[in-house]
DNA sequence: GTCTAAATTTAGACAAGACTAAAAAAATAT
DNA sequence: ATATTTTTTTAGTCTTGTCTAAATTTAGAC
């Protein structure tokens, strides 16, 4: 049974993973989890030890299966518990976060898949993030980030990349939430600033924001 | 903030404290933590420190009202996630226990007030504890073992002292549940064993049975 | 009141997880 | 190819919470 610890340096090292599978960095593994690269290394090879990641000395590590699976499982409850509260307990999606990290440490078996059934087996989180199931099967969603659609195209958000209070908040003043529809009207090269249209009003959106809207083309 | 080792701790003193608010003894904190009386002497320490407790060496603890406030906090979180299990995600009275000393701990007034909401201000957990409100303050139930009635006496089933699953499923079996009505016959001197009549048949109970429910003389 | 037993505290050690400073390896620049 | 910089690892320290063993205080027996 892993410890708080290794359950969130397991979580960082799978969100550092990419789909060409190179080697996670000992340095990228600090600097996501806050701390220093000796920790790192140290608390790698303690993961090492027991079987959850594959480590070559200087190069960086890889999730074995286990290990993956184990990350798997605590942003399954992540993700699970920030529904919960969303939506049962009156949190806005920007209050969530520091309150389910905590939480996805329980462990408890039954209690992840009654709150699975409780909450009707949701696929999402309340930022687009999807749920894995119990098998620790991802739901693959194919999500695009606004800032690559070509004006012209008509959009539904179904998600955030960063999803940081200060963010998520500046998408809540201006009204942008999931399953709201944004249609690109031009793209201005100097600065990648967007025009688009939300709510049938015409806004201007920084690079930097359209980099973090998650969007699907219609 | 508290650690979790220091929330248990404050909860054991408080379970250990008396209505004569005589000294809690560092041997009766080890038990019940199941650790060593050193290991206890240690925390006791520190909790002396953080203004939790007042340490007299060799002599024994009391708790502060801070101590007394931090501890009453746990409870209740402890208390509303159980009634959260059982009232929503199916758990039994005796499979709640485990998981609710891991929840206990989550660190969000948020999160305890609005589930406390959640659930329409419960008063009670699944075994009968009394739930403190947000303030702190504990709704006084009179509650009596059932040891303790003459036989002739009807009462209601309002709670278990040991709630231990091993109890609690003795209890299961005989259909013993909270709210039930229970009327001694007899009480046999030999064994302090009862003759009772529940759901209109007639029951022996042992002593050690009977000092573990707790009543309410109807 | 003294002697023994029980309870409590102290001293010293250990594991987990973090840190700093220094050494070693890898990557980069010239 | 060598020198420099960056990355990574090692060595040693610290804190939290635990332990064992030894010392000390209190309580109980007579």
């Amino acid at each position: 049974m892993a410890t708080f610890s290794e359950e969130n340096y397991l979580k960082a090292i799978f969100h550092l993973t990419t789909k060409d599978n190179t080697l996670v960095s000992t340095n990228s593994i600090a600097k996501k989890m806050k701390t220093k690269a000796s920790s790192a290394t140290d608390m790698i090879k303690k993961l090492s030890e027991k079987g959850h990641v594959d480590y070559q000395k200087y190069k960086g590590v890889n999730l074995t299966d286990k290990g993956r699976l184990a990350a798997i499982s605590v942003i399954r409850k992540h993700r699970l518990w920030e529904v919960f509260l969303v939506k049962k307990l009156n949190f806005s999606w920007d209050e969530v976060h520091e309150v389910a990290e905590q939480l996805e440490h329980i462990k408890s078996e039954k209690l992840i898949n009654e709150l699975d059934a409780f909450l009707d087996f949701p696929t999402e989180d309340p930022h687009g993030d999807p749920i894995p199931n119990s098998e620790g099967e991802m739901p693959n969603t194919k999500r695009v980030l606004l800032s690559m659609v070509n004006p012209g195209d008509n959009c539904i958000c179904v998600g955030v990349k960063d999803s940081s209070a200060s963010f998520l908040q500046y998408l809540d003043r201006y009204k942008i939430t999931l399953g709201i529809q944004i249609c690109v009207i031009s793209k201005e090269p100097f600065d990648e600033s967007m025009l688009v249209m939300i709510n049938s009003s015409r806004k201007s959106i920084s690079k930097e924001v359209a980099n973090n809207i998650l969007i699907k083309i219609k």
